[in-house]
DNA sequence: ATCCCGAGGG
DNA sequence: CCCTCTGGAT
């Protein structure tokens, strides 16, 4: 029924070949900041904040200093500011107190940072440090979720298992930028156009 | 109304 | 497991 991931791989590769990480960022610390910010918020968004953002708070040791009614200011229009600036702050203090304001290159680490869950290490961890520590499931696998009967948690994870048993590790960092690429110009949430969707001969919700 | 590269708390 | 947090685009 499903087609093989590698030909899946292949098509949108080739749909898609200027796919890449969204999220305007100079260093770790800065990817790290813009990825908790777009949490249920477009990358676009995000990005029209972090020039200011990062100016004000170059890095962990600024902001873990900063005076939270001035961040959340900043970072308002991305929504969710209060529980976002409450996490950075608290984020940035652990990173001077347990990484000399460094980033951690690691998993377990990066999840137990303030405000940091899996998807967010993901990102941090393939884009900043090229390591494929597992792959990015973003909250598009939650259209799919009622199809199986699951909820969006256990779909989470399933996927996320699904894809690290089926996908080759060397694709782990791209196929999330491929799928997100495919999801902002074809798999839209509204009126998908199914006419020029790549996969559209294997989709079982084509319509067409 | 529904969705956007989620995470923490109950 | 479910709920909440938030604003802007579509």
């Amino acid at each position: 029924m499903v087609r093989p991931v590698e030909t899946i791989l292949r098509a949108l590769e080739k749909a898609y070949p200027q796919a890449h990480c969204a999220l305007a960022h100079d260093n770790p610390f800065e990817l790290l900041v813009a990825t908790v910010l777009s949490a249920q918020c477009t990358d676009k968004r995000v990005n029209q904040v972090t020039p200011l953002l990062f100016a004000r708070y170059p890095e962990a040791a600024s902001l873990a200093q900063a005076r939270q009614s001035e961040l959340e200011k900043i970072i308002y229009s991305t929504g969710f500011y209060r529980n976002k600036a409450k996490h950075l702050i608290a984020m940035a203090k652990a990173l001077m107190a347990l990484y000399g304001g460094q980033v951690p290159a690691d998993m377990k680490a990066l999840v137990a940072l303030p405000g940091v869950g899996r998807k967010t290490a993901n990102v941090v961890l393939g884009n900043a440090f090229g390591i494929a520590g597992g792959v990015v499931v973003d909250t598009h696998v939650g259209r799919i979720a009622r199809l199986l009967g699951l909820t969006k948690a256990q779909m989470v994870e399933k996927v996320e298992a699904d894809l690290i048993r089926c996908v080759p590790r060397s694709k782990w960092i791209l196929l999330p930028h491929l799928l997100i690429e495919h999801g902002r110009q074809i798999c839209v949430a509204r009126r998908p156009r199914c006419g020029q969707c790549v996969l559209a001969t294997n989709c079982p919700s084509c319509l067409i």
